[in-house]
DNA sequence: GGGCCGATATTCT
DNA sequence: GAATATCGGCCCG
């Protein structure tokens, strides 16, 4: 069951949280690539330092303002590309939601070769990592990710226990514990 | 396993 | 000019 509009119609922390265990699916050409959820983090408005919202709307950061539901990539380090999905509550103007790492599920013969490596474990644990995996880029901004398109999330497993920490590799705002995880070997 | 480093687009100072 | 929501290669050990 693909998650609707409302899903992501709460606060980004939320969000964040329910999402770690969900599927997520990517279709690029003749290939679908899926995935369980491991690991997110939640990036929120001006009251969050460490969010690309943090100031005012940018080229980069304009899809966090605006529909909930659909994809935020963003370039970074001049080398990678990071996948979001906005979220957040009336509250707050802006919020996305990093998806940080997935345990691939479907093609990952695919993944080993966009990755160039053929150990399972580091196909897709980062957020660079997963965009290598899926083929996902800036291309990719805005798309609709509460239907059937070429990326979306439905319903998945259902979570023991999440581990909940402060976010990786920020400074400003390091106090937030907003990164959510499980571990793998709990599941599969 | 951990520590340092280089790759370099976008944004901020 | 500096910092950054990163990663792989290198060095260890």
């Amino acid at each position: 069951m693909i998650l609707s509009r409302k899903f992501y119609e709460r606060d980004t922390v939320i969000v964040a949280k329910d999402l770690v265990g969900k599927k997520i699916i990517r279709v690029n050409k003749n290939t679908i690539y899926s995935g369980i959820i491991i690991e997110t983090e939640a990036y929120r408005a001006s009251d969050d330092a460490a969010s690309h919202a943090t100031n005012k709307i940018t080229k980069r950061n304009h899809a966090m303002f605006e529909t909930v539901g659909k994809s935020y990539v963003y370039f970074t380090y001049g080398m990678y590309n990071c996948l979001n999905v906005v979220a957040r509550s009336k509250k707050f103007s802006a919020g996305a939601v990093l998806i940080r790492g997935i345990y691939p599920t479907d093609s990952i013969k695919k993944m080993e070769k966009n990755r160039k490596t053929n150990k399972f474990s580091n196909l897709a644990n980062g957020p660079g990592k997963l965009t290598q995996a899926f083929e996902i880029t800036t291309k990719d901004y805005g798309i609709d990710m509460t239907k059937k398109s070429d990326l979306y999330i439905t319903t998945g497993i259902n979570p023991k226990k999440i581990n909940i920490k402060p976010r990786i590799g920020i400074s400003k705002a390091a106090d937030k514990k907003w990164n959510f995880s499980i571990n793998p070997k709990d599941y599969f």
